[in-house]
RNA sequence: GGAGCAGUCGCCUAGUCCGGCCGAGGGCGCGUGAUUGGAAAUCACGUAAACCGCAAGGUUUCGGAGGUUCGAAUCCUCUCUGCUCCGCCA
């Protein structure tokens, strides 16, 4: 049932029996090796005590170096049969819970809530790259002359609202949902990448840098999941909560054509995430409270949205479960999505060895992790700017943010 | 980027020159017990993880990867990290 629900995903084949008959053949020569090892570590007890009763061990030592030949041998075929096990497993997607919608893509997401009704225009409303260009305070041209297309420039209070929202964003999340607040590396080496599930599957859709082999980070996930890796925590110390500002880097080689214009869809973007490592038994109730902490973004800047399950079909790699906030675009007509929060269960923990111990003792085992989106933030302001334009092309600056922006109107004056 | 030094069991450290008695000693911390009216102090014992196995038991790990050897914490090579000095630099 488990196997059917894995292989109905977009994913495609990954050889789930494969790896099973790799893993057996595994275990057999590992069990094979072992054996002669345990031989080859009695002899090499007795050699010191013969030695030093002034017996003669050459006969035995001859034994022995054709035993140790032997074990290099055995040894490397086992080895070889490891690696392959283990790119086969990294291959393999985790499996969606029992209760996600079954389904071949995003047609069959479930709608969970919607909160907000999507403003009516008396006027005819502007996209937010047209809205930002024309208030100077973004400039899509000039970044395309110094980087290219997919970048964006920000511009005085263009600028001053990306740095508004960061620290808006932070200060909720550290103040009030009791994330500690975390600044990470930027770059991250390829362990770190493994470990949160995008190589090695994924490398093709991230920003290498061959001096040194570092990847720019694609979301703070990596570095703020990362960051307890091969730890053994105190279950009292769980949940840990971590959130971060950083830019996110996205080749976005496969959406040529999509999403061209504006802020949606960029290589990088700036974001604000939520990272928790919690008890594998309370893991389904902390994705609820850690997407409700990222909807109470949009809910203080009064921006109508919606929260989707994803079915089967869209769930990504390492997720067992997820939900998407969506907020509405006037420009596109419909819920663009600004938030995804995934529950992992131990699929990252396991890939990234970040355990814990229960306070009666015993053995330790994986923690659960999680994160989400707590948000996008270009595509925040891409909400701001159209949500809350004005027919003579200004914006009203959202409440919540007036402390931070310095002022209530982005205007041309 | 150049030169030198260092990375050992939660923390500190012994061991590395002279390979086997070292999966590894000591201290601190922690746990259990004794002592105590209770505590402190003291004493005793215990105190890493992973994998294979129903179990008994076995295997692996002394930053990482290779190599030499019957045998590597210890010798050799490469690599990563930290510290000191020099160069460069926000």
């Amino acid at each position: 049932m488990v196997y059917a629900a894995v292989t109905s995903r977009t994913h495609g084949d990954f050889g789930l029996p494969d790896v099973k008959a790799i893993d057996e053949e595994y275990r057999k020569l590992l069990t094979e090796v072992e054996g002669l090892k345990a031989k080859q570590n009695a002899a090499s007890k007795e050699i010191p005590k013969i030695k030093k009763e002034g017996g003669d061990a050459s006969a035995l030592l001859a034994e022995m170096k054709a035993l140790s030949d032997e074990i290099t041998a055995k040894n490397e075929i086992a080895k070889e049969q490891e690696s392959r096990l283990k790119d086969a497993l990294l291959n393999v997607p985790n499996t969606p819970q029992d209760g996600v919608p079954v389904g071949e893509d995003e047609t069959a997401n479930l709608e969970i809530r919607k909160v907000g009704e999507p403003r009516e225009f008396d006027f005819e409303f502007k996209a937010h790259w047209d809205v930002g260009t024309d208030l100077d305070i973004l400039d899509f041209e000039r970044a395309a002359k110094i980087a290219g297309a997919r970048f964006a420039v920000n511009k005085g209070l263009g600028a001053r609202l990306e740095r508004a929202l960061v620290s808006f964003m932070l200060d909720l999340h550290t103040g009030e949902h009791g994330y500690t607040e975390i600044l990470p590396p930027f770059m991250v080496n390829r362990e770190a990448m493994t470990g949160t599930g995008q190589l090695p599957k994924f490398e093709d859709d991230m920003f290498h840098l061959p001096a040194k082999d570092f990847f720019l980070v694609p979301t703070a996930e990596v570095p703020l999941t990362n960051l307890l890796s091969s730890e053994i925590l105190d279950e009292t110390q769980l949940p840990v909560r971590y959130t971060a500002y950083t830019p996110c880097f996205r080749k976005e080689a496969g959406s040529a054509g999509r999403d061209t214009r504006g802020l949606i869809r960029v290589h990088q973007f700036n974001k604000v995430e939520l990272v928790k490592f919690t008890l594998p038994e309370t893991s389904n109730d902390e994705l609820e409270s850690l997407t409700a902490a990222a909807e109470e973004v949009l809910k203080r800047l009064e921006l109508p949205y919606r929260v989707v399950e994803l079915s089967t079909g869209d769930l990504g790699f390492s997720s067992s479960k997820t939900y998407d906030i969506e907020v509405w675009m006037p420009s596109y007509g419909r819920y663009v999505e600004i938030s995804s929060c995934s529950n992992f269960l131990d699929f990252q923990a396991r890939r990234a060895n970040i355990k814990f111990r229960r306070t009666g003792g015993g053995k330790p085992e994986f923690v659960h992790t999680l994160n989400g989106s707590g948000l996008a933030v270009g595509r925040t302001v891409a909400a701001i700017l159209e949500n809350y334009q004005n027919a003579d092309g200004s914006v009203t600056v959202p409440q919540a943010l007036r402390g931070y922006m310095g002022t209530e109107l982005i205007s041309n004056s």
